[in-house]
DNA sequence: AATAGGAGCAACCGCCATTCA
DNA sequence: GTGAATGGCGGTTGCTCCTAT
């Protein structure tokens, strides 16, 4: 059983949220008794109305440690078992558009949580990324040559420079607006051009760049004008719609160079 | 064989957005 | 319009298992 005194002290010093307030409700990993419980009842009677749920299933726990049970694990669409190379690519490209935005990212990546991506990310491809001298929050490198010109264009620290855009930060946009921008990009990138410069870190710096200057004069041009949700959504999409472009004019340029290597020799 | 340390992951937490009376 | 109830999210914790010593 866990060790939850730490998390009790902390509560008690808090206002006792709703449906774990009250005495008697059990903590902790979940048994196959409860499992099935669980599961027999969502299986007649439906998900929903979780606060409720766990009086009429006849379980001891609280409504939300029930959603969570069912959506991380109990679904029957939830797949178990390693992470595909694809959809670890997959994952990198989507936090690269959104950052943490794990519900997001699990919503275009088929019976996969947001939580076990995000232990993913937390436990595997973020210390990749860093073993590969990448900043796993933005993707840019984190320690840029300093002669090179790529230092001129790379996002200082958030906070450090007003101007600045890093990534993570322009990636907050509305869900709606996001999940039609993953949509273009997942056909676009994944299934047709699975070998996209947009899949690797150090060639993708400049169109990242190009990102960050694409959101800024986005962000620019709210400022002048009127607040106009449609509109600003449509400018941001059409923004990434472009950028999807240029990978996709990048992908032909290097498929057209290699075919002329090949050539060569012949 | 014992144990220390790290990795992986399930579960909990607080907060925020939405819904509804 | 307002506040309570509810659902959902991202961050964090800590237990379990594995590996190295």
């Amino acid at each position: 059983m866990r060790n939850l005194s730490s998390r009790n002290s902390t509560r008690s010093r808090r206002t006792p949220t709703p449906c774990c307030s009250k005495v008697g409700i059990k903590r902790g990993p979940w048994t196959p008794e409860e499992d099935e419980l669980l599961a027999n009842y969502i299986k007649k009677d439906g998900e929903g109305r979780w606060r409720t749920l766990p009086k009429r299933a006849g379980l001891l726990r609280c409504g939300k440690s029930c959603r969570l049970r069912w959506m991380n694990y109990l679904r029957p669409s939830v797949k178990r078992g390693r992470i595909a190379p694809d959809e670890e690519d997959l994952i990198l490209r989507l936090h690269r558009l959104l950052g943490n935005r794990w519900s997001l990212i699990a919503g275009r990546i088929p019976g996969r949580t947001d939580n076990e991506i995000k232990n993913y990310w937390n436990t595997h491809l973020s210390k990749k990324l860093i073993s590969q001298g990448i900043d796993p929050r933005t993707h840019k490198p984190l320690y840029p040559n300093p002669n090179s010109s790529e230092i001129a264009n790379i996002a200082p620290t958030q906070n450090s420079n007003p101007n600045s855009f890093p990534l993570e930060e322009n990636a907050r946009v509305d869900p709606a607006t996001a999940t039609r921008v993953i949509e273009s990009l997942k056909i676009t990138n994944s299934d047709q051009f699975p070998n996209l410069v947009f899949d690797d870190g150090a060639k993708s710096w400049p169109n990242c760049d190009g990102f960050n200057k694409g959101l800024q004069s986005h962000h620019e041009q709210n400022k002048e004008e009127d607040y106009n949700g449609n509109e600003n959504e449509d400018t941001f999409s059409l923004f990434l719609d472009s950028l999807i472009n240029e990978n996709v004019f990048a992908y032909q340029q290097q498929q057209q160079c290699n075919l002329l290597d090949h050539l060569v020799n012949l």
